[in-house]
DNA sequence: TATCTCTTTGAACAACCATTCAACCAAATT
DNA sequence: AATTTGGTTGAATGGTTGTTCAAAGAGATA
C-alpha cells in the first residue's frame, strides 16, 4: 500500500499535528514550566505517554513547536511576498502585513515566540530556529531596501540598519500585545512600522 | 538602638541582596523554571533554606526581583532626565541614551526582563510591573513629544503613536542583544532610535 | 483468516526540587 | 552576665512531573 495514503501514517500525522497545536495552546496559557505531558497529550485528546512516542522528550516536542510557528510564519511570509508583485514599496507593505496578520500575530503565537525569545540565551536550538527566521526577514528586507535606496537616496542609515530597525520595531510591538493588549490595536501597529519606513522614503511610499 | 545602624537589620539587608543578585545572575543564566532555590542560595554564598526564610516563596523572590530591576530602571531613567534640562529633543536623547546605556542594557538584565514579559499572560503581578514601568515610561515621553509637536507641527503621527513607536523600537532592539548577540551594537541602537524621531522632528533634532 | 507491525494506553517509577523545621548561633536587650 | 530575639543552617519531607514499558488495540500484510 502506498505510503502516503496508507491510513496509519496519516493518523500519525494527525495525532503530531494535534500534539503541536495543544503544546501552542497550552504554552500561550501556561508557560512552558507549567506545561507537562499530561496537558498537552490531555489538550491533543489523547493519553499520557503518547507525547514520548511522538517526539521522544518533551524537550524535543517544545523545538518541534518552535519549528512549527516558525515555518507557519515563513510561509505566510514567502506567500504574501509573491503576490506583493516588483514594486519594492509594495513588498514592504506586503511584509508589514503580514506580520500584524490575525493569524501571524495573535495573543496565542506572540506568547509562544516570547516564550522561547526569553530561552535562546541558553538554548542554542531555539536560538538557531530564531535566527534562520530572523536571517531570512532580514536578507529579504535588506534587499528591497537596496532598491528604495537605488531611487531614493538615503543618507541617515545603511539598508542594513533600516532592516533592523523594522524587524525590531515590530518585534516591540508583537510584545506591546502581551504587556498591554487591552489597547493593543492591530491596524495602529502597521500604521506606525509604514510611518516608520515612509520617514526614510518618502516619495515611494506617498501612496500608503 | 537605632533600627537604621541595627547590625541584624543592616545584614539581612545585605542577605536580601546578595539573594536578588543571585536570582538575577541565575535566571539569565539558565531561565526561572532551572533556576533553583539551591542555585539562588549557593549563588549569595548562604544555605538552602534561606531563600524561604527572607521571601516566604520561589514566586515571591521573583516577583522581587522583578520589582529589583524595574527599580533599577526607573530610577536611572529618572536621573538622566533630570540631567538632561528643559529642551524636549534633548529629554528623548537622554532616554535613549539611558535605554542603551551598559548599566541598562547588557544580556544579563535584558534576559532577565525577556523571562518576565514571557510570563505576562498568565502571571498578572508581573504584569502589573512591567506595565506600571511602561506607563511611566510612555507618561513621559508623551508629555515631550506634545512639546515637540508644539514646535514642529507633525501630521503623521499622534504623539501617542511616536511614544509607542519609540519604545517598541526600543524593545525590539533590546532582543536584538539576545538573538543577535554578536551583532548588536550599543551606539548602532541609539543611532536607529535617534533617527527614528528625528524623522518626525528634523529641525529640532538636528544637531544629532 | 491469521500473523505481523505500529500506535496508543495508563499505571508505575524515579528524579528533582520547593518547602519545612528543629537545632544552632550571634546580636540585642535587660 | 543572663536572657531574649531573630537570622542561618542543612537534612528530611512531600508533591509534582517526565519517562518507561508491558499490555492492548487497530491497521497492514500475506
Amino acid at each position: 500500500m502506498n505510503k502516503k495514503t496508507n491510513i496509519r501514517t496519516q493518523n500519525k500525522k494527525e495525532s503530531n499535528l494535534k500534539l503541536i497545536n495543544s503544546a501552542i495552546k497550552s504554552i500561550s496559557k501556561r508557560g512552558i514550566n507549567e506545561t507537562t505531558m499530561s496537558n498537552v497529550s490531555q489538550g491533543a485528546g489523547l493519553s499520557q505517554g503518547i507525547v514520548n512516542f511522538h517526539f521522544k522528550s518533551k524537550e524535543l516536542l517544545l523545538i518541534e513547536t518552535l519549528k512549527f510557528i516558525s515555518n507557519e510564519y515563513l510561509e505566510a511570509f514567502e506567500k504574501k511576498l509573491r503576490k506583493a508583485g516588483d514594486n519594492p514599496a509594495n513588498k514592504i507593505a506586503a511584509i508589514i502585513d503580514n506580520d500584524f496578520d490575525k493569524k501571524i500575530c495573535n495573543q496565542e503565537k506572540i506568547a509562544v515566540w516570547y516564550t522561547f525569545f526569553s530561552e535562546v540565551k541558553f538554548k542554542p536550538v531555539y536560538l538557531q530556529i530564531c535566527k534562520e527566521r530572523d536571517e531570512y526577514y532580514n536578507r529579504t528586507v535588506i534587499n528591497i531596501i537596496h532598491k528604495l535606496i537605488k531611487f531614493e537616496k538615503n543618507n541617515l542609515l545603511s539598508a542594513k540598519s533600516i532592516a533592523t530597525s523594522l524587524f525590531a520595531l515590530t518585534m516591540g510591538l508583537w510584545l506591546d500585545q502581551l504587556v498591554d493588549a487591552e489597547n493593543f490595536n492591530r491596524n495602529e501597529a502597521k500604521k506606525i512600522c509604514i510611518n516608520h519606513i515612509k520617514n526614510y522614503f518618502p516619495n515611494q511610499f506617498n501612496k500608503y
